[in-house]
Order: C-alpha cells, then sequence, then structure tokens
DNA sequence: CCTTTTTGTTTGACATGTCAAACACCCGAC
DNA sequence: GTCGGGTGTTTGACATGTCAAACAAAAAGG
C-alpha cells in the first residue's frame, strides 16, 4: 500500500552514492585521499556543493578528513561503494550482454538502478547473468533462440514472441 | 563522464509518478475523477502535501480540474501511466518469474525502479521474460538447468555458476 | 617576500517534497 | 437558519541537493 515511499529507504541516496564512488575513483592515484577539487570536478558540479554534501557524509561515518583538508573514505563507505559497483556490474551485464540493450542506455540505465535495487535481486540478477552468458549448451541454446524470435517481431503485427499483436510500444511514450 | 546526473532526467518524478497513479486508481470508480483526499489517503501523505504537487502537475498538464474541484488525468498523464505500469510489470515478472526472487521484494524493487528504465530496456526485457516463461523449450530447459545450478551455490566456496569462489555476498552489505 | 592562483567554506537563493497547523468553504444534520 | 465535519488551500518549517558569488587561507610563481 505504501510501497512507494521506500523509494528513499536505502542506505545511500543517489547523490551520496556519487559522491562515495567519485572520492574513490579520485583517491585512487593518491591513497585513497581526494581533494573537493578533483571531487567536484568528477561530479561536474561546484566545490561548494561538494563541500556542503560532504559534511552530511562526513558526518554519517563514510568519510574522513585529514588535517590538508582531504577526504578518504571510511571503512563502511568503501563497502557501500564496493556493493553499488557489484550492484552496477550485474545490472549492466545483463542488459547489455543478456538482452541485448544497447551499450549506452545499459549504462545509463544501470546507473539509475544502482543503488536501488535490493542485494537479493542483485544476488540473483549477478547468478542469471553469469549462468546466461556461460558456455553451458542450454544457456546458449536459449540465447540464441531468443534472439532468433526478437528478430522476427515485426512490432504492431505477428510478434512470434507476443504470439498476437506485439505490446511493447505501450511501454514507451512513443504516440 | 555525467551519466550520474541523468537520474533526474525522467519524464516524472517518482512523487509525480504515483501522483499520477493515485489520480487514476482512485478515479476508477468515478469516470476518472479523483478527489485530492482520495489520492492523499492512497499515498499516505496529507492533504496539503497533494494540494501543493497539484499545482506543478497540472502546470505540466499532466491533470485537470473541473469546477466542483476535482482531478482527471489528461490524456498525456494516462500515457505515462500506463507506460510505467507496464514497466513495472515487466521489471516486476522478471523478478519473481524468471529468477525467483521474493514476490515481496519483487514488489518493493519494480516499484523503485519502473520510472527509471528506459523503454528500450523495458522493452527488450518484456519479450524475454515472455519469452523465457513461455513453453518454448530452449527456455524451459535453461529455467531448470539454472535453477538447478543455483540450489547447488553453498555460498562462499565451491558454487558451480561462479567456478571458483561466489562472489555474490560483494553485492550485500553483509558483513 | 609579495602577488596571484587555487582551494575550501560560507552565504543566500532556488527547486522538490514532506509535515503540522491554521483557514476558508461547502454541505448535510438538526 | 446554524453548527459541525469533511474538504481543499495556504503558511511556515524542515530536509536534500543544486547554483553563483563572496571570502579566507594555502600553494605557487615571480
Amino acid at each position: 500500500m505504501e510501497t512507494w515511499k521506500k523509494f528513499d529507504a536505502n542506505e545511500v541516496s543517489h547523490s551520496v552514492a556519487h559522491h562515495l564512488m567519485a572520492i574513490h575513483e579520485a583517491g585512487r592515484e593518491y591513497g585513497g585521499w581526494a581533494r573537493v577539487t578533483d571531487i567536484a570536478r568528477r561530479l561536474g558540479i561546484t566545490r561548494g556543493s561538494v563541500s556542503i554534501n560532504l559534511r552530511n557524509i562526513k558526518a554519517r561515518g563514510l568519510a574522513d578528513v585529514d588535517g590538508h583538508r582531504q577526504v578518504k573514505l571510511s571503512a563502511q563507505g568503501l563497502k557501500i561503494v564496493r556493493a553499488i559497483l557489484g550492484r552496477r556490474a550485474a545490472v549492466k551485464a545483463f542488459l547489455r550482454d543478456a538482452i541485448r540493450v544497447p551499450e549506452e542506455q545499459a549504462e545509463v540505465d544501470s546507473c539509475k538502478v544502482e543503488h536501488l535495487i535490493s542485494p537479493a535481486s542483485a544476488g540473483k540478477l549477478f547468478h542469471f547473468v553469469k549462468f546466461l552468458t556461460s558456455d553451458d549448451p542450454a544457456a546458449r541454446q536459449a540465447l540464441r533462440r531468443f534472439r532468433k524470435l526478437e528478430d522476427k517481431c515485426a512490432g504492431a503485427k505477428s510478434c512470434p514472441i507476443c504470439k498476437e499483436r506485439c505490446l511493447l510500444q505501450e511501454l514507451s511514450l512513443a504516440k
């Protein structure tokens, strides 16, 4: 009934998630220490915004600052980053390698979703895509068959998957 | 580089999406006309919040109001609702029926994601889950095989899908 | 050493979305 | 009629996240 309210009930928001990942990346070549400027440039936002957001992030124990005003992920922050990167990889691999969504779209979609999907779903998905893209004969056969059938889908009429009229277009906003 | 900023670049926000869906549902038995109170009760928020949000929604042409202060979706609003419901159904069906995520979790996850995934991904997913849960022999065979292998995954050691150590647990935040 | 640039913070503003509380209105009961 | 409850709006407050602009301090250049 109020399922929709859980949208904001995640360990971190989209913004915080990407701040953490930016710290992680920016600090890569400097022993984990990142500067506000580097984080801001990576995220494409102003230093001021980063400064404000870091207050929140530090207060929540996801990152620490040393005397020279440099930022480092805490153990917890690093754990979150790794979990999110794993989930993104699972989603992206599924979209791109299993159902053949174009690379760019797979990138955008997995980025939107990476911090939202549950570990349960991510875990299942991870296994599934690993199986589906393996050399298991059943997996290869199913994938081949799916691609063949989908190629034959002629949109509105006579889709071999949808049987009758293909309902695909209703998912988009195309008129 | 700034892929992450596209998170907010959707036709509607999560909140607006659910306002539209609440109008749709609430109006079902009244010829499409919904009252603020009904919308608020359905969403579990105050009438005041709904009132404010409707300003935005009306201004964007997603809903109209008649003289008796009742709300109705516009053609565009209805189109958005249908698209989102379709995407949710595709995601949920995949999670629940294909990779066997528990019903409740599938519900929550699909709700979080429904307004974020692209029509391209939703369309592919829609076809894929339709194929995978059909009576096509290749699909049935692959699904059977996947379930069998996954049942044998003993967590950290000797997962038949991951081959070596199963990396599944890194997707969650379990310590 | 002094100037200039870079860096980080703060401030005031805006946008979205939420709440409680006060108001105004309409409608039905009496 | 009038009174009370349900309904819709507005107001002031808060939370998050963004910006530009002003500022202070550190680093770099000379």
